[in-house]
DNA sequence: TAAACTGGTCTGTAGCGCAAACTCCTCACA
DNA sequence: TGTGAGGAGTTTGCGCTACAGACCAGTTTA
């Protein structure tokens, strides 16, 4: 194997898909990153009946991409009721874009 | 509800992503059902370092496939060695296609 | 015969997704 | 002024799963 088997030219669309980022890939979290996307700012209230999730599901998903990097949490008051929001950072942005690259690269009619 | 509020025309990009088949989702199973429908026919040896996978690892995976029907195993014998070659079936050809048109509807520049 | 290799399955484990239980707070009511 | 109902999230517990390493069957080489 001297000239042409390693990566050279064309990004394998195996590796593209094994190289997802598993942060995003969870659906729920790729629903939930869409619609921030989509959208400013949204509150936990909302997003939980928009993805149809339990609290516990929507909580610990959020609090994962909280870690990532890839949403921002904001914490609020309205009337004396907490209120949680939620933010897509710039990062996040960057990840889910890449995804959508990664995964456009192994489609059928892909590249 | 009486009038408009349920699933009307728009088919929701969230429910396409929450509604992925969990089977194909995975990535390494995503690339397996990718190489076998781009091939007639792929051996062990073959997709494990195609793949870059562990035995036990594409073994378990293409187990999972073979019981949602996904892929079908061939045992055979090359010069007294055993061989185990996998195909894709109809239904994961089906199964392939449709995931690919759920995330092609959830894609930012999807419908 | 023993040792090493090929081809693959079985077992153990860490991590994850999910929902139920729990906490903290506010508001209605007696 | 207690007391109970209910909203807003977080934490806990459990079953499943992806992954790798140990293991096994058979074959070839020393």
């Amino acid at each position: 194997m001297s000239v042409g088997d390693p990566p050279p030219g064309p990004p394998d669309p195996v590796q593209a898909l094994l190289g997802l980022d598993r942060v995003v890939h969870e659906p729920v979290r790729l629903a939930l990153l869409s619609l921030l996307a989509g959208a400013q700012e949204a509150e936990f209230k909302f997003l939980e009946s928009a993805l149809g999730l339990s609290k516990g599901n929507l909580s610990s998903h959020a609090a994962r991409l909280e870690d990532a990097g890839y949403i921002e949490v904001r914490k609020t008051f309205r009337r004396k009721l907490p209120v949680t929001s939620y933010r897509i950072t710039d990062a996040g942005r960057a990840a889910l874009g890449g995804y959508w690259a990664a995964l456009r690269e192994a489609a059928p009619g892909g590249s």
